[in-house]
DNA sequence: CTATGGCACGGATT
DNA sequence: AATCCGTGCCATAG
């Protein structure tokens, strides 16, 4: 027995220690706070040092949470984009102004108040005097994304007021400026848009029940599948679905939707995003800065004291503190691997997609995960499972799945969107594909027509007039 | 008869 | 091994 607890404790290594890389490793930055904070919540082997230091280097860190030399390029290689573990965890106001700098002017205003008053501003004038306490409690209650995470009831419990009453002051905050804002779900939030919508202008058929019926598949862009559902060919559910990304916002909290200047929005992810990109301070001729945001913010290590006590442990609990302890040191080694794994593939991919970060989609280089895998040396799923589930956020503000990089048709597509932008008279697939085969891209015209309906472009026939 | 979408197959990718 | 993607063939709509 005591020989079986020995050989036990000296070789757990090398296959866990594997197995645990890879998950941690497919994780998102999302995924893996809560993965640690769990973990930490559970094993007192575990510690986190809220020192504000560089993850990277260990210097002190400037109140900015940014490490004044990491995150500047070398002297020796400034055309060597930099790429490191960001030491601010907390990227949801980060990302928030962002998206700021993107608006216009005009929206300046309206933006730089704070959202509850912006709205109790507006509600106000209907908002009967008794409520306004219950206003504001439901208005404190909207987390970032404009959307209202806590349960009526316990809002309704909290106040002492009937349900029906917070109800009917919640679907007077859900009509104001930003349509929907205050609603529980995306879900609720596209269902009061398209409400109101519908009031001054023509809807596609069946939107709502897509909605209603296909959130879930709509979110996953399974639109054959959302056809299916809703009784109607691929194209169409696609229709409806370019029709909601166009007009309709899951997240009112986040202001996407100003006017027409945002005309190909087709991925675009909500959300934190995992990887920063950025141009330092926001300068365009700097170099990019590229930072992977940490899931916590301090140090995770091993817990010394704990370390030192195991030598004292009582007999019976000896086995548990031992596994406690290579849990642990599982955990920060694998943690340490992941942001190495994450580094290194941010710094090739970042020079092999430069032209993409720097001027968009039409430049997007045909990279695999397979080749990407050969040059860093490592397996091919090792790639792929640092990809999948990630978001980068580019030097624009907008926010992709990292994914994108490694589409194989997006130069193709865009190729394609410029033909019919420029196009005199609608040109039919075959005219296309032969367009594009001057243009070097060998495409057959049954494959014209399937990025056709990717991008949500009609048919020839049906494209004849329609400015929008 | 032409343009286009659906289905399914094979090869590449993950 | 599972999934995705480009393509060919055929049915259907205009």
């Amino acid at each position: 027995m005591l020989l079986q607890t020995q050989s036990h404790a000296l070789r757990p290594l090398t296959t866990a220690h594997l197995a645990q890389t890879m998950t941690l490793l497919s994780l998102s930055t999302q995924e893996l706070r809560q993965k640690i904070e769990s973990e930490l919540a559970s094993n007192p082997a575990l510690e986190l040092i809220h020192d504000r230091r560089c993850p990277n280097c260990h210097r002190r860190l400037p109140a900015t949470g940014l490490c004044p030399i990491c995150s500047k390029p070398q002297l020796n290689a400034p055309d060597q984009p930099v790429v490191f573990i960001s030491a601010r965890a907390d990227f949801r106001q980060y990302s928030g102004r962002a998206s700021l700098e993107e608006l216009p002017d005009e929206e300046w205003t309206a933006a730089e108040e704070d959202l509850p008053t912006y709205l109790l501003r507006q509600i106000a004038p209907e908002l009967d005097q008794a409520d306004r306490p219950l206003a504001a409690h439901l208005l404190t209650c909207l987390n970032d994304d404009g959307l209202l995470s806590v349960p009526l009831v316990e809002i309704a419990r909290y106040q002492h007021v009937p349900l029906s009453r917070v109800e009917s002051v919640l679907d007077l905050i859900q009509r104001s400026d930003p349509l929907g804002v205050g609603s529980p779900t995306p879900q609720e939030a596209l269902l009061v848009q398209l409400g109101m919508l519908a009031e001054t202008r023509a809807i596609p058929a069946l939107t709502e029940r897509a909605i209603r019926e296909g959130m879930d598949l709509l979110s996953r862009h399974a639109y054959l599948e959302l056809g299916k559902r809703l009784g109607i060919s691929t194209s169409q559910a696609q229709l409806i679905a370019r029709f909601i990304s166009e007009n309709l916002n899951p997240f009112p909290g986040r202001t996407h939707w100003g006017g027409a200047s945002q005309a190909q929005t087709n991925n675009q992810v909500y959300g934190s995003p995992d990887i920063v990109i950025s141009h330092q301070n926001n300068n365009r001729a700097a170099p990019l800065v590229v930072e992977i945001l940490s899931p916590i913010s301090g140090t995770l290590r091993i817990n010394s004291l704990f370390k030192r006590s195991l030598a004292q442990a009582p007999e019976d609990k000896l086995e548990e503190w031992q596994a406690a302890l290579d849990q642990a040191s599982l955990l920060v080694k694998c943690l340490q691997q992941r942001n190495h794994t994450l580094v290194r593939l941010m710094q090739r991919l970042v020079v092999l997609q430069r032209e993409f970060i720097l001027k968009g989609d039409a430049h997007l280089n045909p990279v695999t995960r397979a080749y990407l895998a050969i040059e860093l040396e490592v397996h091919e799923s090792t790639v792929s499972r640092a990809v999948s589930g990630k978001s980068l956020q580019l030097p624009n503000g907008r926010i992709v799945p990292l994914s994108k990089l490694f589409d194989r048709s997006l130069h193709i597509r865009t190729a394609l969107r410029q033909i019919i932008a420029q196009e005199r008279k609608p040109l039919s697939d075959t005219e296309i594909s032969e367009l594009l085969h001057k243009q070097g891209y060998q495409v057959a015209r049954r494959t014209v027509a399937k990025y056709r309906t990717m991008e949500g472009i009609l048919p020839a026939r049906f494209r004849h007039a329609s400015p929008v």
